[in-house]
DNA sequence: GTCTATAAATCGATAGAC
DNA sequence: GTCTATCGATTTATAGAC
């Protein structure tokens, strides 16, 4: 994510300050103050607050649908479907960590895009959740309970924007094959 | 968490709020309305906006704090001390799924807590990883990245606040023996 | 224990100069 | 493209009547 406009260089630099904060927490001052210049000046940039969340939110929320129309129109197994999610939830989270935590913690907040973004979610889940019962139906995963599973894989993937900034505690070089390994095979020997 | 008090019934109905849209979006006169009375009068059971989330936030951290100990205490393996763990979030987000928003979303608006806050957290943490590492040595456990286990894992865990108040998806019955399974034993056949 | 009224600070956003 | 100045609305919290 290198900013190539001064539209850009806001979302960017408030997609930092709402994952610290949270957006109601983060004001326009705050923003401006970190790009050094005033608030009235970011609305030669933008039309308002709301048009930089949903800026941020949406631009993810279209990665992610994106990728898993690939997924879903590749003849692969259930296994290999789900490691391709790891890899596009970690891929994303790299490229866009501060983004994430609005996308996790904020959807709430937009107005205009809500409707849109909770149609991208609901059908992004559906679709992982149609993999894992092909997977179930096929005997390639345990006959758990589907939501279950879906709920427990996801949390993880969902939770990666916390952990993926932290290059200390996890080795980013090969994370998502490593993650794959943990949350497939369990961590039982 | 059935309100005994005043005070309680505010902090209960101030973490059903803050979950749904965060502390920082949720006004003095949200919960007011949402208790049929005009927000001065909370004044006259709380001090500030800010008590309600300290009250929410350290009273979870303290019950995870005291649960630790007791399995920290025991002399299981590994594999049950997890099933604790496991057992232990399950409980407490039951008992409480509001009050954990806060605990995961909004512990950064603490102000006087903070610190406290932070330092439980810290040692529940290298609690977990504690056991993990132990469950390594012992070849209890998958030789994985000590951290990247403790994320996976402990992602599910902080997440179930989110899905355990939908009945309909998970069924309550057996949800921590159930998860225990998928989390330790994978989810390949 | 709840109310009305209001203080003091801060919010998103606009107008207009440079 | 950034600034100063400011508007109007909203925020947490208090004072004092009932």
């Amino acid at each position: 994510m290198k900013p190539e406009t001064r539209k850009d260089e806001i979302i960017i630099t408030a997609a930092r300050l709402f994952k610290e904060k949270g957006y109601s927490a983060v004001t326009m001052r705050d923003i401006a103050k970190a790009m050094g210049i005033k608030a009235a000046s970011l609305y030669n940039h933008i039309n308002s607050k709301q048009e930089i969340l949903s800026n941020i939110i949406i631009t993810l929320a279209e990665e992610f649908t994106k990728g898993m129309k690939i997924i879903m129109n590749s003849n692969n197994n259930s296994i290999d479907d789900l490691k391709n999610i790891v890899d596009l939830h970690v891929k994303i989270t790299t490229n866009n960590a501060f983004g994430m935590a609005s996308l996790n913690n904020d959807w709430m907040h937009l107005e205009d895009k809500l409707e849109y973004y909770l149609e991208l979610r609901k059908n992004y889940e559906n679709n992982f959740r149609q993999i894992i019962e092909l997977g179930i139906k096929n005997n390639e995963l345990v006959s758990a309970d589907t939501n279950l599973i879906l709920f427990s894989v996801l949390s993880t993937l969902r939770s990666l924007y916390i952990w993926i900034p932290n290059k200390e505690d996890l080795q980013n070089t090969n994370l998502a094959s490593n993650l794959s390994k943990v949350l497939l095979n369990g961590i039982i020997k």
